[in-house]
DNA sequence: GTGATAAGTGAGCAG
DNA sequence: CTGCTCACTTATCAC
């Protein structure tokens, strides 16, 4: 009955009129018992989406977080480097313009080295260990 | 009937026992109908849970992001400043170590004044502006 | 027995 | 009419 197309049937030809609506209503029963299925079907998959975006969300905080967490490192280390430039610097100053007096050439190269950089064809002394 | 509490009313002395029945299962269906009231009214606000949550870790991921991009230009920034340390200092360095004939003055104080540092109380010419 | 929930039923709306 | 959704009822299940 559920599946029954159309009004082909005709309903066979002759029926009590009654007999007829209560097929018709029965008909319409069985198909309301389907539409309250895939109803809740409806209900419980959108709510598993819900729930599954909200975990992408989850992942996508984590994951910037994380990143957040790595960038924040770097800049401390930038920070303490160029703190550490400002401090050889401010030597330089006072030494009244003489730098190798006053800063020894040792340290001009440790500062360098910490900057990182592409290979370039200029030959340096700073990074050649052993 | 839904507020009556306990077997206190005792069915109120005798009655045919089919009516007591009758009585117990008209009580039982006014409750599982509140039940399923309750249980509808769940069901929406869990829901409404579920999208507040989402909309929060959506906020989240919007000033992570944004927070993010900030620290991207500040790492973008401070990289250029060393690089731009690294170039005047392989000046000095090939220089042979006479640092004022190679990179003047200026040089060194321009590049100086980049680093940002709380004010100290050594007197600098670096930062006054006018 | 009580409370919760899945499934079925009818009312009523929207298209 | 069809399909959907709400409120209610019924059947179960767990406690």
């Amino acid at each position: 009955m559920s599946l029954s197309v159309r009004e082909l049937n005709l309903h066979l030809r002759g029926m009590s009129r009654d007999e007829i609506q209560k097929l018709k209503q029965r008909r319409r029963t069985l198909k309301n018992r389907g539409y309250a299925a895939s109803c809740r079907v409806k209900r419980v998959s959108q709510r598993e989406a819900l729930e599954q975006q909200k975990q992408e969300l989850q992942r996508e905080v984590d994951r910037l977080g994380a990143e957040n967490a790595g960038m924040r490192k770097e800049l401390e280390g930038l920070g303490a480097r160029l703190a550490a430039l400002q401090r050889f610097a401010r030597g330089l100053e006072a030494g009244g313009g003489n730098l190798l007096a006053t800063a020894p050439r040792l340290n001009t190269a440790s500062v360098i080295t910490i900057v990182k950089s592409p290979p370039q064809p200029h030959p340096q002394r700073e990074q050649e260990p052993s």
